[in-house]
DNA sequence: TTTATCTATCGTAATATTGCAATATAGAAA
DNA sequence: TTTCTATATTGCAATATTACGATAGATAAA
């Protein structure tokens, strides 16, 4: 016990899980939104911008990159990591989709 | 350590997590599906068609109540659960102004 | 009343996440 | 080569999440 038992749930249910877990930080949140205030992405000053030490923040970078919301490019010394809009499409399509449903349902409550 | 350091982001970027972090769980988008496929309201059968147990479910649906996504009403002897759209709004329109943003970062990666 | 049903809470075990110091790795600059 | 700078990985401690059996509470039905 204590595992998530995905399992049990559509592959779709399970993928839409893991970019919501990825977005659900605040320190992710905050990595996502300097990589859109940053227009070029030019990173890791995200290391100075964040309150996090430096390892914490390469395992945000990590998950982000993990569930397919960010892409990471060496450039010489450093790495450019930039958003990738796909992941991001993915939730907004999903909650756009649902919404105009909750309304449909005639609830008393 | 261990401890989200929630203090050092800004207040929206904590909330939104909070509701991410409730849709970030297979068994709760289940859920929250499950109580749109039944236009109705009329919960509890979540338990019987979900693979979890009572209390299991019985925390998730807490969680999600706690988020602000769902409400949930007493009706004689069961608990009748509905979306609250407000939360799912929230969620939605974040990704709807992020995502044009993405576009306009001219990123060589 | 007694019994059945529905839901919440408690307690606990298993597992996952978060954060960081220390260290490793890799390329750039000297 | 050596040194510096940027990033990743390892190892660990603190904390949070997940799941469920056992139990409690509250209403409905008998």
């Amino acid at each position: 016990m204590g595992a998530t038992k995905s399992d049990h749930f559509t592959k779709r249910q399970n993928q839409l899980s893991v970019l919501l877990k990825a977005m659900a930080h605040p320190a992710r949140i905050a990595i996502v939104e300097y990589l859109i205030k940053k227009k070029s992405c030019i990173c890791n000053d995200i290391v100075n911008e964040l309150p996090l030490a430096q390892p914490t923040i390469s395992q945000h970078l990590k998950e982000l990159k993990n569930a397919g919301l960010i892409r990471g490019n060496i450039e010489g010394n450093a790495i450019c990591y930039c958003l990738d809009e796909k992941g991001f499409d993915i939730i907004k399509s999903y909650f756009e989709k649902l919404i105009p449903n909750i309304g449909l349902a005639k609830c008393s409550c």
